[in-house]
DNA sequence: ATACCGCTCTTTTTT
DNA sequence: AGAGCGGTAT
């Protein structure tokens, strides 16, 4: 092997790692699993590891393969290897799980069965797919809902099922699969793939060619897995199917972060690794450097209430720091409303506000937050809206250049063919379906099919899809989407519409992605064939193929070259993959300083100096979907575990008595995993005043006037409303109301009816659920 | 072909 | 409440 750099003195490298993190990084050639902890530091002994691999000698750069989830935490670990290393780190097999899937099928395309230049189809393209699917099948998409259909299809091929593996029961069953068969090869005859279908292709086409899999097998001597407490049954099939005996599995993960169980993931996979691959040693990172004691106090106290746990403990060196803030409001408007007046004082402080973060469960909490924000004129950035390449206007001209790519792309046909209109309606669309179902032929190539009006339309319509291509052959990237643009008439379109500025400016973007991509990518025009490494079988293959010396064109390419001819793809089809695989950030008003706002599932991996975490309430979170198994519930509990461990320095949790959900005021009673917590480590901070005082009436008509209103009174046209009032045994009771009950314990009052000996209530009591008691014979006990 | 009305659904989400 | 979708009316 040869590496033209002069190994630096490993101790460089190692200077900073603490005891825990160096053994790990310098553990031998066998397979590992490290046991890591929230801001133990992760990524550092990942990105250390294969540094100091490298650098000792002990691998070629082309040896290792490291994979990751998102493309962020791929980046993340490239840009720290090329810090640490003094070779171009591009090349290397590092990045998603889905990243990689990719550049494997281009490179083993024929063997895979697809197209050179097959497309990607992301959730909304799927989901069109089987749309069709469905009604080409004449199905009823009552009993047979696209969406779930998708979710069976996406399922069975994350467990390695094909639609001959699928289990039949019964009919509906039977029909599932008969779908997932049609969608298959519909999918086949378009030349695209979903997101499962990357890794399933991978996976069989290593478990069923000896020849690929001996050579990868031989080529990987190191394969690093980041967050592996997420992967699930097929992407850990996957790893087992590139490790091959000589090779050295580094798994990392952390089981108590484990918050994706609801699609897939697999936490037992930490356990069977451990088995499976005979590791003989266990490290575990529990040295905490992100946060101070109470914090971490309160996340270990929390993560304690689960069982099923490989068992693991925070500890930090910093000092107890602040108390955890827990703060209860009369109302959501409330709580938004205090939240942003102690986001505005820590910013007061000194508190940059991208360091104040805002999280909560679900995404229908953010509009309140959004609003409070926006009237009080404080920046802020939410995560997890629409993203870049998910906008309709740029779906619509990345639709034109995939048929560009391939005419013969239904989804992205259907997608355009009438956008902007051009007198081609559903009936025309239905003849041509049909009689491309008879022929087995595409959509594209089935126009002469239709007569008539319409028929004329389609005809002109794959004319301007055919000019568009000749228009723009030898053009570089950014000027065939420009032509496409003006072309296709999206940019008319867009002009004449009111609300079409805004889209017009995102496809210029659209043009600025494709540029910043030429250029980042290496797709310049003296792109060059390059010497084989990915060949399989036949060839002999060097192990230390790619190093420094290496074209940077190929170092630099996402894309893998053909096997047999070296050939890489057209810049517009890689952009293109590049496109559905990074679905690009949410758009955001980049540079200013904002408070960020989003789900506990986004913040994972992310640190913050002040974290707020609101909406602790049953029902909410954990949340009321989840409580109905076990599983739920712990998997809830690690959210908040993670949650809970993204605050470096205060953290503050507060609920709310009243919350609108869905256009109904929800009177909730606050969260387990408050009290869960330990009681040294938190600090209640709510006015106890407001508890039920002035400011309760205010918010409670508030949020009945505008509410559909289950009190008797609200039909009346009544404006202001009081809370509905009944007695009970001498007792007052009112909506709104805390109560006690001797069974069920706390609960809130959320409806009352009746009167007299007929007087009953509704009561919310969280983890007992909702109930209806008779007040004559239930014994309850006003709360305060 | 398009505009509009009313119905349904609403946990979390990367690729 | 609000978005998105499908069906119906123009």
């Amino acid at each position: 092997m040869s590496l033209d750099f002069a190994p630096a003195a490993p101790t460089s490298l190692l200077n900073n790692l603490n005891p825990e993190q160096l053994a790990a990084v310098t553990l031998p050639s066998r397979p590992a699993l490290i046991l890591a902890g929230a801001g133990s530091g992760k990524t550092r002994v990942l990105t250390t590891r294969i540094a100091w691999l490298i650098q000792t000698g002990q691998v070629s750069p082309a040896g290792v393969m490291a994979v990751t989830f998102t493309n962020k935490a791929a980046k993340e670990m490239l840009t720290r290897l090329g810090a640490m290393l003094p070779i171009p780190v591009r090349g290397m097999w590092i990045g998603t799980f889905h990243g990689l899937c990719n550049r494997f099928l281009r490179a083993h395309w024929k063997l895979a069965n697809l197209p050179q230049s097959f497309q990607i189809l992301d959730s909304q393209d799927q989901l069109s797919a089987v749309r069709r699917v469905i009604k080409a099948m004449n199905l009823d998409e009552e009993r047979f809902v696209p969406k779930q259909v998708t979710w069976f299809i996406a399922g069975s091929k994350e467990e390695g099922l094909r639609p001959r593996d699928v289990q039949v029961r019964d009919e509906q069953s039977r029909t599932l699969a008969a779908i997932y068969q049609a969608y298959e090869d519909q999918c086949q005859r378009e030349g695209v793939v979903d997101f499962a279908e990357l890794m399933l292709r991978t996976y069989e086409l290593m478990r069923d060619q000896p020849a690929l899999r001996e050579h990868y097998q031989r080529r990987f001597r190191h394969v690093l897995v980041d967050e592996f407490q997420d992967t699930n049954r097929l992407q850990y099939a996957w790893l087992k199917a590139f490790a091959g005996p000589e090779t050295s599995v580094f798994a990392v993960g952390d089981d108590d972060q484990s918050i994706y169980a609801f699609r897939g993931a697999q936490v037992g996979n930490m356990s069977d690794f451990e088995r499976e691959f005979h590791v003989e040693q266990v490290i575990k990172l529990e040295r905490n450097y992100r946060s101070f004691g109470n914090i971490l106090d309160s996340a270990n106290a929390l993560i304690s209430h689960n069982t099923r746990r490989l068992g693991k403990n925070l500890r930090t060196e910093a000092g107890p720091g602040e108390p955890v803030r827990v703060y209860e409001s009369t109302s959501d408007y409330a709580e938004a409303q205090w939240l942003l007046e102690e986001a505005q004082q820590l910013h007061r402080d000194g508190t940059p506000r991208s360091e104040i973060a805002i999280l909560y469960r679900s995404n229908a909490q953010s509009r309140v937050l959004e609003s409070a924000l926006f009237n009080a004129g404080i920046p802020y950035r939410v995560y997890g809206g629409l993203r870049f390449f998910e906008r309709a206007e740029i779906k619509h001209a990345l639709a034109y250049l995939r048929l560009l790519e391939n005419p013969n792309d239904d989804t992205s046909y259907l997608r355009v063919v009438n956008f902007p209109t051009r007198g081609i309606g559903a009936r025309t669309l239905e003849q041509l379906q049909d009689a491309a179902r008879a022929t087995g032929r595409s959509l594209y190539q089935s126009v002469g099919a239709v007569t008539g009006k319409g028929g004329a339309n389609l005809a002109a319509f794959n004319t301007l899809v055919d000019a568009m291509r000749d228009n723009t052959r030898g053009l570089t990237l950014r000027e065939i989407i420009e032509h496409v643009v003006q072309a296709s008439g999206l940019a008319d379109f867009y002009r004449n519409e009111k609300e079409g500025r805004e889209r017009l400016e995102n496809l210029d973007e659209l043009v600025n992605a494709a540029e910043a991509f030429v250029t980042q990518e290496g797709f310049g025009k003296d792109a060059v064939a390059l010497p084989v490494d990915e060949h399989a079988g036949a060839v002999v293959v060097s192990p230390g193929t790619i190093a420094e010396g290496d074209p940077p064109a190929v170092a630099r390419t996402e894309q893998a070259p053909d096997a047999e001819t070296g050939e890489i793809m057209s810049p517009l089809a890689a952009f293109l993959t590049h496109a559905a695989l990074e679905a690009g950030d949410n758009q955001a008003q980049a540079g200013q300083d904002a408070i960020q706002l989003m789900t506990v599932h986004a913040a994972k991996g992310l640190e913050f100096d002040c974290v707020f975490i609101t909406g602790l309430e049953e029902g909410l979170f954990p949340h009321e979907n989840s409580l109905s198994d076990y599983d739920g519930l712990e998997e809830e509990r690690r959210l908040m575990y993670v949650a809970i461990t993204r605050a470096r320095r205060r953290l503050y949790l507060s609920h709310s008595q009243t919350r609108m959900l869905h256009g109904q005021t929800r009177y909730n009673i606050k969260s387990r995993f408050l009290e869960e917590l330990p009681e040294a480590a938190l600090k209640w901070i709510t006015p106890k005043a407001q508890a039920f005082g002035s400011g309760y009436a205010r918010d409670y008509r508030a949020a009945w006037s505008s509410g559909s209103g289950r009190g008797s009174a609200a039909g009346a046209g009544e404006k202001t409303l009081a809370p509905k009032v009944a007695t009970s045994e001498g007792v007052a009771l009112r909506t709104g109301q805390s109560v006690f009950h001797t069974k069920f314990g706390e609960g809130v009052i959320v409806t009352l009816e009746g009167s007299g000996a007929d007087a009953r209530a509704q009561i919310n009591f969280g983890r007992h659920g909702m109930k209806w008691l008779a007040l004559s014979v239930a014994k309850l006990t006003p709360v305060d």
